[in-house]
RNA sequence: GCCCGAGUGGCGGAAUGGCAGACGCAGCGGACUCAAAAUCCGCCGGGGGCAACCCCGUGUGGGUUCGACUCCCACCUCGGGCACCA
């Protein structure tokens, strides 16, 4: 296909070769890691290497991301900007298994395709340090990294109730299941009992969340603050202790105000205590209970909007605030992993205990008032609030209102040994074990005679043996089991026969260091080298998908914070800015290989050139939101870029001086460059653009080709249109590269006519303009718009009344 | 249900208390051309008027203000996160 442009002599293709070449040949994207006075780390999320090859996705993304870079690095700081693959997991070893082929065979021709396709971008990647999380020389320090956190104590193995993807045959993370079925295939999740290995990270739910609000260590997108902040879901409340034959029964509330209200208490069916609660005659109903939620998934257990059901055990607790024995039930609304697996009962002012108490008809108590309500009014559904409410029914606390009695009942509960105030979170600890055998394998080895041991660091790393038979089974056991020669190994401690642990990490560990990597990936003597992190970390502005908003950026920070109280980093947060970028959608739809309106990035390039295809794609729609990719939008940018093209070949060999220059275009040029500035810094590109746009249009206008005008424009060009940008640069007598010149600066007092239109308003509408000497006074703007016709008919037979100036802006004239 | 974000021409979007629709796409009219493409010039929210101009218009309803796309209250729709979480 043959695009129809004028006879300009811009050929993307040529000029974009020459300039990739001349980036490798002069080493422009390689700033100095040991020296850099002002470094600028501008890290983006590195993908995972389909098959496919990138997608227009990713070339937003990446583009938005590199836009920033250039900025910067033309605003004088020494930018790194590095790029890696993501390449183990599951999503590679489902492909390998998929096709016959072996990842290991496959990837490293996606990465290769990867590698040309990120070239052909344009990006201002230092290919000195890219790095594929499937290199030994990469999972060597992953391993390492397992067992730093191994030896602080943040990682164990425990049996746990697992999501099982029976389609997949490995353990899902709860995050990995969405409504119940696994993620990435959609079969419905099971639950299994495995002996799984975990990390810590609840340990650091306080300060993950703390941190959040922490504007000195963390400026991140007001979305991705909110995302994780519901993850982590902290709720403040009380523990309290219900005392019954079968001893205390602690449980959790988040409104001890209510106590007074709890008339009976329900504990999840696994509870410890239901076997001695249980009584002889319920000892049926309650196991035939037990089974029936046992035999349940973890998801559809947790599927709201059911009915609730339960059955009685029989046995009773005592309420410490009223003393009188209430019921204990099981039912399986109440779940084992949340708070303390039982909760005291609110009928009156909990949705699901007032549902559960007409069912089965158990006592409701009112121990909330509200404005319109007393102690005596019926309870008819249940009434949560606080605000406005006051406690009633509720012995000496009476009448307190609803947030003071809160806090005495807590004070009271903690004087008597009742309870304590506590605060739960929400989030769980990160189960990093995958039956599979794509990734890095967990380095221990297990001897009879002591235990689990790690494998000691100058054994790493342990290396993924290149197996042909690397499907999973149904046995929940890795295929790395299958291999003795790789499975039996010396304990490396007292040399007696032990084997390996056959998981391997999720990929998620992974990702959660690569930005430390990328750093040092020359050096194996170190996973990170302390004075490169030092100088360039924490990284500064990071930019990917808010997909990724909670897991990958959650565990990261983790990671992080687990090294930096080892004294490992000098740094809590690990990514300083953080920036969501939007999607694209194509004509208004989702893009999806059924519908057929995937767009794929080289076509466009070959057609269009990368400059007018990155221009595009910034112009489409705000960075942050995304927008809508129509194939006839490109024409815009690119009939911009061979005007801009032509303007060069014109531009005459002089500098400004005052009057030569139309001072309408003066002003439009520092108007521009203050735009253009403001709108890089805020990712605001496609204002920019249009800024640039504007200019353009201005100068053709009046026939300008001043040259410091060009100029200007083709610097502020070439974050969005690098390769372009280079060629007008060395056509305008240039020798370096345009990324080396000053990013221009612009004066205020220039960005403003002498004159102004102002606009007029009577009553608040607009009617007329008049122009003003900017800086004009109120009594001038009134005189000069009574002088105007249009105003003047207006204000026939009124009289003013009020007037409101806002100089050099508008003058608005009540009549009343 | 709770928590974020968003609703503006035919389309993508701009303007975050001061002239709504910048910039771009598409469309329409004209110039150039044998013709077409490309390019250039003009028009381009709706309604009315020969015209100068006038009326209406930023999801819906109310409010604050001299003035509201913008702020406040209530609601509707869409996108995202969390969800029998006590």
């Amino acid at each position: 296909m043959t695009e129809h442009h004028p006879e300009d002599g811009y050929h993307p293709g040529q000029v974009e070769a020459k300039w990739q070449a001349r980036w490798t040949e002069r080493r422009t994207n390689e700033p100095n890691l040991e020296r850099a006075e002002r470094p600028f780390y501008n890290l983006m999320m590195f993908p995972y290497p389909s098959a496919e090859g990138l997608h227009v996705g990713n070339f937003f993304a990446f583009t938005g991301a590199d836009v920033h870079g250039r900025f910067k690095r033309l605003q004088g700081y020494q930018v790194f900007e590095p790029m890696g693959f993501d390449a183990f997991g599951i999503h590679s070893e489902n492909f390998a298994i998929k096709i016959g082929t072996h990842p290991a065979e496959l990837i490293p021709k996606n990465i290769a395709n990867f590698r040309r396709q990120l070239r052909a971008l344009g990006g201002m990647f230092d290919w000195r340090h890219e790095l594929s999380t499937t290199d030994p020389a990469y999972y060597k320090w992953t391993q390492w990294l397992f067992l730093e956190l191994y030896k602080a104590g943040k990682a164990y193995k425990k049996k746990a109730a697992v999501n099982w993807c029976p389609h997949c045959k490995t353990v899902l993370a709860n995050e990995q299941v969405i409504n119940g079925a696994c993620e990435r295939c959609g079969t419905p999740v099971e639950t299994r009992l495995l002996e799984q290995w975990f990390f810590r990270i609840t340990e650091y739910a306080d300060r993950l969340l703390a941190n959040l609000d922490d504007r000195s260590k963390m400026d991140w997108a007001p979305t991705t603050v909110a995302a994780q902040r519901n993850w982590i879901g902290r709720s403040e409340g009380a523990e309290v202790r219900f005392e019954s034959p079968a001893g205390p029964i602690a449980v959790f509330t988040t409104r001890p105000d209510t106590i007074f209200g709890a008339t009976f208490l329900v504990l999840a069916p696994e509870h410890p205590l239901v076997e001695r609660l249980t009584s002889a005659p319920q000892r049926a109903a309650v196991d035939a209970y037990r089974h029936a939620a046992a035999a349940q998934d973890l998801v559809s257990r947790k599927v709201g909007d059911k009915e609730k059901t339960g059955v009685p055990t029989g046995g009773t607790a005592v309420n410490p605030a009223t003393g009188q024995p209430v019921p204990v039930w099981i039912a399986d609304y109440v779940l084992m992993e949340y708070g303390t697996g039982a909760i005291m009962a609110v009928p009156g002012h909990d949705e699901r205990d007032f549902e559960f108490a007409n069912r089965y008809t158990l006592p409701i108590v009112r121990v909330l008032a509200g404005p319109e309500t007393d102690a005596g009014t019926p309870v008819e559904a249940a009434e949560s609030g606080v605000e406005g409410h006051r406690l009633v029914n509720s012995g000496p606390f009476s009448d307190m209102p609803a947030q003071a009695g809160r806090k005495a009942i807590v004070a009271w509960l903690e004087q008597n040994g009742h309870g304590k105030g506590v605060v739960q979170y929400r989030l769980y600890d990160w189960c990093i074990s995958r039956q599979r055998y794509w990734g890095p394998p967990i380095p221990i080895i297990y001897c009879d005679a002591c235990g689990p041991v790690p494998v000691p660091e100058k054994d790493l790393p342990v290396l993924l043996p290149n197996i042909a038979d690397f499907r999973p089974d149904d046995s929940g056991i890795s295929p790395l089991a299958r291999h003795k020669e790789w499975y039996e190994v010396p304990c490396p401690t007292c040399g007696k026969p032990g084997h390996r642990e056959t998981d391997v990490s999720d990929t998620f560990l992974d990702s959660a260091w690569y930005y430390l990597r990328y750093l040092s990936t020359e050096f194996d003597d170190r996973p990170f080298d302390a004075g490169r992190v030092k100088r360039w970390l924490p990284v500064a502005t990071y930019i990917g998908g808010n997909e990724h908003a909670v897991l990958h950026l959650l565990y990261s920070r983790f990671v992080a914070m687990v090294l930096f109280d080892q004294g490992k980093l000098p740094f809590e947060e690990p990514f300083r800015k953080f920036r969501a970028h939007g999607l694209i959608v194509k004509d208004g739809a989702k893009m999806s290989k059924s519908k057929g309106n995937v767009v794929i990035p080289d076509e466009y390039i070959v057609r269009w050139g990368a400059d007018t295809f990155r221009m595009y794609l910034m112009f489409l729609g705000p960075f942050e939101e995304g927008g809508d990719f129509r194939d006839e939008g490109l024409s815009g940018p690119r009939r911009f870029l061979s005007k801009v093209w032509d303007l060069v070949g014109q531009a005459e060999r002089r500098t400004l001086v005052g009057s030569e220059v139309h001072h309408g275009i003066v002003v439009k040029w520092h108007q521009t460059k203050k735009r253009v500035t403001e709108g890089l810094e805020t990712l605001s590109y496609n204002t920019a653009i249009a800024a640039l746009m504007e200019l353009l249009n201005a100068m053709r206008a009046s026939n300008c080709s001043e040259r410091k005008i060009v100029k200007e424009m083709v610097l502020m060009l070439a974050p969005f249109a690098p390769h372009f940008a280079e060629e007008c640069w060395e056509r305008l007598g240039a020798t370096t590269s345009v990324f080396d010149a000053e990013w221009p600066s612009w004066d205020e007092g220039l960005t403003q006519e002498h004159t102004v239109e102002v606009a007029v308003q009577i009553n608040g509408k607009a009617r007329s303009r008049i122009r003003l000497p900017r800086g004009a006074h109120e009594s001038a703007a009134v005189g000069a718009a009574r002088q105007d016709p249009t105003v003047a008919k207006f204000l026939e037979g009124a009289e003013i009344k009020k007037v409101v100036w806002v100089p050099d802006r508008l003058l608005n004239l009540v009549t009343g």
